[in-house]
DNA sequence: ACAGTGTGTGTTAACGATAACATAAGCGAA
DNA sequence: TTCGCTTATGTTATCGTTAACACACACTGT
C-alpha cells in the first residue's frame, strides 16, 4: 500500500477523465460550455479522486477571490450581527463569500484589519461608521475597489455610504420627549473616543437639548464600548443617586437601557411611573422587556442588504459613481416612555 | 498624466529599491534575513509606489493560506460569538485569520459552507457539534488538515473535541430541582431536527426526569431555531394555559428563559414564588434580569480559546494524536429557582 | 592561514488554475 | 457544395509570489 499522495490536482482528474486540464476547470463552472456526458465524466473522476477545488490557484490567475470585506466594531451585537447576515444573503447567491473581522471599536485595529483584507485581494469592502485613521482611509481610497461605508452618514464619504446620521436620530427622540413635556433628560453612554456613533448620539441628545434650552449636561459616561447591560444598571444607580429628579434617560443602546431599566426594578423606581428609559437600535429585548422599551429602529438587516444590493450594481456597471443611501430610522415608542 | 496603471508588483518595488525581487518578499516577512538599511529602502519603495502586498499568490506559492475555516450555526448569537472570539484572538498573534460562515442551523447549509471552505485551502477548520451530513463528515475526514468539532462530545470524533455533553449538562439542572423537591418540570425548546445541541439538551431532560421516575412529557416546541425571546413568551403563554400546575421550567437557552420570565410578569405570574424558570448559556441577561435567571455557564470563550490553542499545538507538531478536551459547564443557581 | 559557520542576497523554477487564442466538428442556409 | 456560425475542446502562457538552491563575503577559532 503506498502512502498518500498529496492531493489531487486538476490535471490528475483531466488524465482520469480523459480530457484536457482546461476542459475540467470548464466542467467546474457551471455557465461554460462542455458537454453533459463530458462533464459528468469529469465530476465523476474528481470525485473519485477525491479532488478539491483550489481557490488560490483559480484567485491568482483569474485575478479574482470573490471575496468580499467586511469590518464591524464587534462581532457580538445583534445590531452588526444583523447587518452581516443581510450582506451575507444579499451576496451568497452571486458565490461571494464574507471576510468579516472586528475592530473593538478600535480605530486603530480597524486599520490593521483593512491593511490585512486588502491583502487578500476582495472585490469590495464594507466598513462600519465614517471614520478612520488617515492612514486607513488613504488604504480604502486607493484600494482601486468599491468601498462602502455603513451605520453612519460620513460628510466626505470615501466611496459609496448606507446609513444614518446617528445625531439626527437621537435628536429626535428628544423632540419627542420635549414635546410631551419632559425637560429633565439626562444621557447614558460611554467612552466618546472609541465609539463614534455612541459619540454622534450623545452629540445630537446635546444638541436637541440645547436646541429647546434645555440643561443638556445630565450625561453619564461608563467605560469603554460596548457598553454592557451591567454598565446601563450601574450608570443608572448612578443617576438616581446623584440626579434623582431626573424624568428621562436616554440610552446609547437597548442593552444599556435594559440594564438601566433593570436597576430600576431592583431599586423599585417605577417606570415609566417616575421615570421614562429608551434606548437605540431595536435590539429584541427592547420590544420584550416589560416594560417594552423605547427604541430606534436603525434597519440593521436593510443596511446590510442595501449594501450587498450596491456591491452587485458596482461589479456589473449598474452603478457608476457613488452612492449616498439615506436610511431613516425609526422611532418607536413603547411603554417604558409614558 | 497617464491613466493609472494597474497595480504595483513586488518586482516593480524590486526595480527601485534596486534588489531582487526575492529580497523585497523576505523585507516583508518579519523574521527573514535582510540587512536592516536594506529593508528600509524596501519598505520606503513600496509605500512610495502603495504597493500592497498580494496574498493570493503568497497562498498559492508558499502552499499556506493563514485561514482558519469556522463554521457556527448563527451569526447573531452571544455564545457562538464569544466562541469566535475566543478563537480570533487566539489565533491573531500567529496571523491566522478567520474564515467565518454560519449554517443557520443547517447540515445541508453546513455541509455546503465547509465545501467552499475547504476549497480555500485553510490551515485548520472548526465545527460546532458533532453531528454532520455524511458528505460533510467525508469532506473533513479526507481534508488533510485538523478537524475541531465543539459545543458537543460526541461518540466518534472526526478529530479533534472540544466541548461538553449538553444532555449531561441539562440532566444535572434537572437533578438539582427534583433535590429541591420538584416534581412537574416543563422543558421548552425547538424544533429537534434541526438544532442538535438543543436536541441534546431536551433528551437530557427527557433522561433525566425518567431516571427519577417523573413524567417527562411536559415538552414544549416551538418552531426552527434560533428559538427567539419571543418564541420562549409564547410556549410559556401556552404552558401557563395547559399545565398550569407546573413548578419549574427548563428552557433551551436564556433567551426563551428570558421571553419566558417576561411572559409571567405580564401575567402576573410569581417568578419563582409560583413557578420557576431556568435557561442555559450565562448570557448576560441570565445574570442581569429581574429576578436573576438560573442557568449554564458553557463558556463559550474556553471554548473558542483552547481551540486556537489547541490548532496551534497541532500545527506546530506539539499535539500528535487526536484531542478530547471536556468542558464542564457550571450550573449557576440564581434567583428565579428558589 | 584555513576550514567552518553565519549572514545577506540573487537565480530559477514552480505553486495550480485559467484567459486568450486556436481548432475541429456539426449544422443550417444559400 | 460551401460559407458562416455555434459548440466543444485543446494549447500555451501567465497570474505574483517564494521554496530551493547557489554564492559571495564577512567573521571566528585554532
Amino acid at each position: 500500500m503506498s502512502i498518500t499522495r498529496k492531493s489531487p490536482i486538476m490535471a490528475d482528474v483531466a488524465r482520469l477523465a480523459g480530457v484536457s486540464p482546461m476542459t475540467v476547470s470548464r466542467a467546474f463552472k457551471t455557465d461554460s460550455s462542455v458537454s453533459e456526458a463530458t462533464r459528468r465524466a469529469i465530476l465523476k473522476a474528481a470525485d473519485d479522486l477525491g479532488y478539491v477545488f483550489d481557490s488560490t490557484a483559480s484567485n491568482l490567475r483569474s485575478q479574482k477571490t470573490d471575496f468580499i470585506a467586511v469590518t464591524i466594531p464587534s462581532i457580538n451585537n445583534a445590531n452588526f450581527a444583523e447587518t452581516v447576515r443581510g450582506l451575507s444573503e444579499g451576496l451568497k447567491a452571486r458565490g461571494l463569500q464574507i471576510l468579516l473581522g472586528y475592530t473593538d471599536y478600535d480605530m486603530a485595529e480597524e486599520e490593521r484589519l483593512i491593511d490585512q483584507f486588502l491583502r487578500r485581494r476582495p472585490e469590495a469592502i464594507v466598513v462600519t461608521g465614517g471614520r478612520h485613521t488617515p492612514r486607513a482611509r488613504r488604504m480604502l481610497e486607493n484600494a482601486g475597489i468599491p468601498v462602502v461605508e455603513t451605520w453612519d452618514l460620513p460628510e466626505a464619504p470615501i466611496g459609496h455610504v448606507i446609513g444614518f446620521s446617528n445625531a439626527d436620530a437621537v435628536h429626535g427622540m428628544v423632540d419627542h420627549f420635549v414635546s410631551k413635556g419632559l425637560t429633565r433628560i439626562a444621557f447614558i453612554g460611554g467612552d466618546t473616543t472609541r465609539d463614534t456613533r455612541g459619540a454622534d448620539r450623545r452629540a445630537g441628545f446635546i444638541a436637541a437639548m440645547e436646541a429647546h434650552a434645555l440643561d443638556a449636561t445630565r450625561l453619564i459616561a461608563v467605560g469603554v464600548p460596548p457598553i454592557s447591560m451591567r454598565q446601563g444598571a450601574e450608570a443608572m444607580g448612578y443617576l438616581l443617586e446623584t440626579l434623582p429628579d431626573t424624568e428621562a434617560v436616554i440610552c446609547v443602546s437597548d442593552l444599556s437601557a435594559f440594564g438601566a431599566l433593570t436597576e430600576c426594578q431592583r431599586r423599585g423606581v417605577d417606570v415609566p411611573g417616575r421615570l421614562w428609559i429608551a434606548g437605540f437600535g431595536d435590539y429584541e429585548i427592547a420590544g420584550i422587556a416589560v416594560p417594552a422599551l423605547t427604541t430606534i429602529n436603525p434597519f440593521s438587516s436593510d443596511i446590510g442588504a442595501r449594501s450587498a444590493q450596491l456591491i452587485l450594481d458596482v461589479l456589473d456597471g449598474r452603478q457608476i459613481g457613488p452612492a449616498r443611501i439615506a436610511i431613516s430610522p425609526k422611532l418607536l415608542i413603547r411603554q417604558s416612555t409614558g
